[in-house]
DNA sequence: TTTT
DNA sequence: TTTT
């Protein structure tokens, strides 16, 4: 049973474009990394800032989204779950990662995709390049990478005794 | 498409047992009322209370999971959205009403139920008594919020011009 | 002592130029109409979108900042809380009224001040024209925005090529 | 200035006492280790559990607080920021870390401490023990676990002692 | 690496 | 009343 609540929330700008590889079943699986900067003065009474980089993942539906209409230097609200790693390196050491498993997104604007028609090197909607093995097309939809149910289905289906 | 977001976090307890209804196509909506207190100090220092009533509706699955576990005094966590509503009263009036749709809900013990089998009037896991699909549309008022307002430091300093 | 969490998180677009009072003690309260929309699927099928107004005030430094910064148009973060209100209004009839009380807030960009310099009737810069008794103060404003939606998929269905 | 936002939300019960020390400022810093179990169906259809254990610190006035009142299995809401660090280990290996720098807390019940005066090895409400080099003592005891804003005051006023 |  |  779930047992306690693991949310965030994040809005901020992609230091790159994103990058989305599939799994063999055709799932797509989106990673960005993502800018936060939060100011606080220090003991001489300077502004301080300092940059979080968070590592994004999307998978699905939401990784395909997010690869093709995301960019380098686009803003963008994102919400989910941290999610702690562990594993061993090719130099055989222990190491530790960390991400942010995405469940929700919403583009801000912003940079959005640093060339409308103008320059860019690929089209803002251009289907994503992508680097995959994938054997096809059978991306199924499925649940969700962390969260709780969400009926509202049909809400609006009959009427409300209330 | 979607524009914004709206979301909400609560954390409160139950002022009553759940009230579940449902829809002629046979889906659950369960209504609680849920006590947030906040304490801010008054412009005399004094510590100041104030308790917002929030009420919480449930649909579909989740609306049965509250209406079955929920009950009185409950602890729960409830994340979902704010939902402005504006009908016309049995006077005739134009009425506002403002309700959070549950799209998370976790409990979190505490008063967990009011009778853990001994005394209850209804056992805690017991399946929810319903009141049916009936079509009647009354809706009720809100508990009664209580006094105090909220913020910043010399809030309630003077006269407020609105 | 605070019993419990309440919490609000929007990001939306201001409806109207923000309304900047006074208290006699000087303190800035700034009220804006913010705007979410959000999708949902019919029994039908059909795409339904609905759209909340959220009445955010902002009190004290953060009011001024409100106050001076946002206009018609705007896109801005906001966190608070939800306080629920009780009066009689002027027909002698109780009234309820919901505020999302501000403690956070950042622009986020968007039609950003519905003036660049052409034809704006107050320039986006220009301290706010106040009802109160005493001056302005100067910061700067912030970047810009879009949309997207976000649904969610499947996750752990097979090798994760990264 | 702020770019962006970066907003955690916990709720999750500790895994071990808090642990608390101090910088040469006399300000109080406190980590503690809380986990969140999350559910989700694998692709056979089983539940699958996992557990995240996030590394949360608490600076100053909350610092205390959090020293003072957490134990072992209490039950807690967490509100904070991701942040992530480098640094070098004593092996000469890069290493990272990633904490949860919190700004808000409030005790939620539960395990509450593990000993109501009864049986603990230390009195719930005892001063903690420190293991710090702090000055003396103005580690005055904390009000009740109230959710309160964040200090980070003297954030990097000394050196900080993990 | 973003952004302002 | 915003926004796309």
């Amino acid at each position: 049973m779930a047992r306690g609540i693991n949310k965030v929330i994040l809005v901020g700008n992609l230091g790159n474009d994103p990058e989305t590889r599939y799994t063999q079943g055709g799932m797509a699986i989106t990673r960005i990394s993502l800018a936060t900067t939060s100011v606080r003065k220090d003991k001489d009474g300077n502004q301080q800032e300092r940059t979080e980089w968070h590592r994004v993942v999307f998978f699905g539906k939401l990784g395909e989204i997010a690869g093709e209409y995301l960019r380098k230097g686009s803003s963008v609200y994102v919400e989910g779950s941290i999610r702690y790693d562990k594993y061993t390196g090719q130099d055989g050491q222990e190491k530790y990662s960390t991400d942010i498993i995405a469940d929700e997104m919403q583009m801000l604007g912003g940079r959005e995709g640093g060339g409308g028609g103008a320059g860019g090197d690929r089209p803002a909607r251009a289907p994503r390049q992508d680097y995959g093995n994938q054997g096809g097309g059978q991306r199924r939809p499925a649940p969700a990478p962390a969260s709780q149910p969400a009926p509202i289905d049909d809400f609006a289906d009959d009427d409300i005794p209330f």
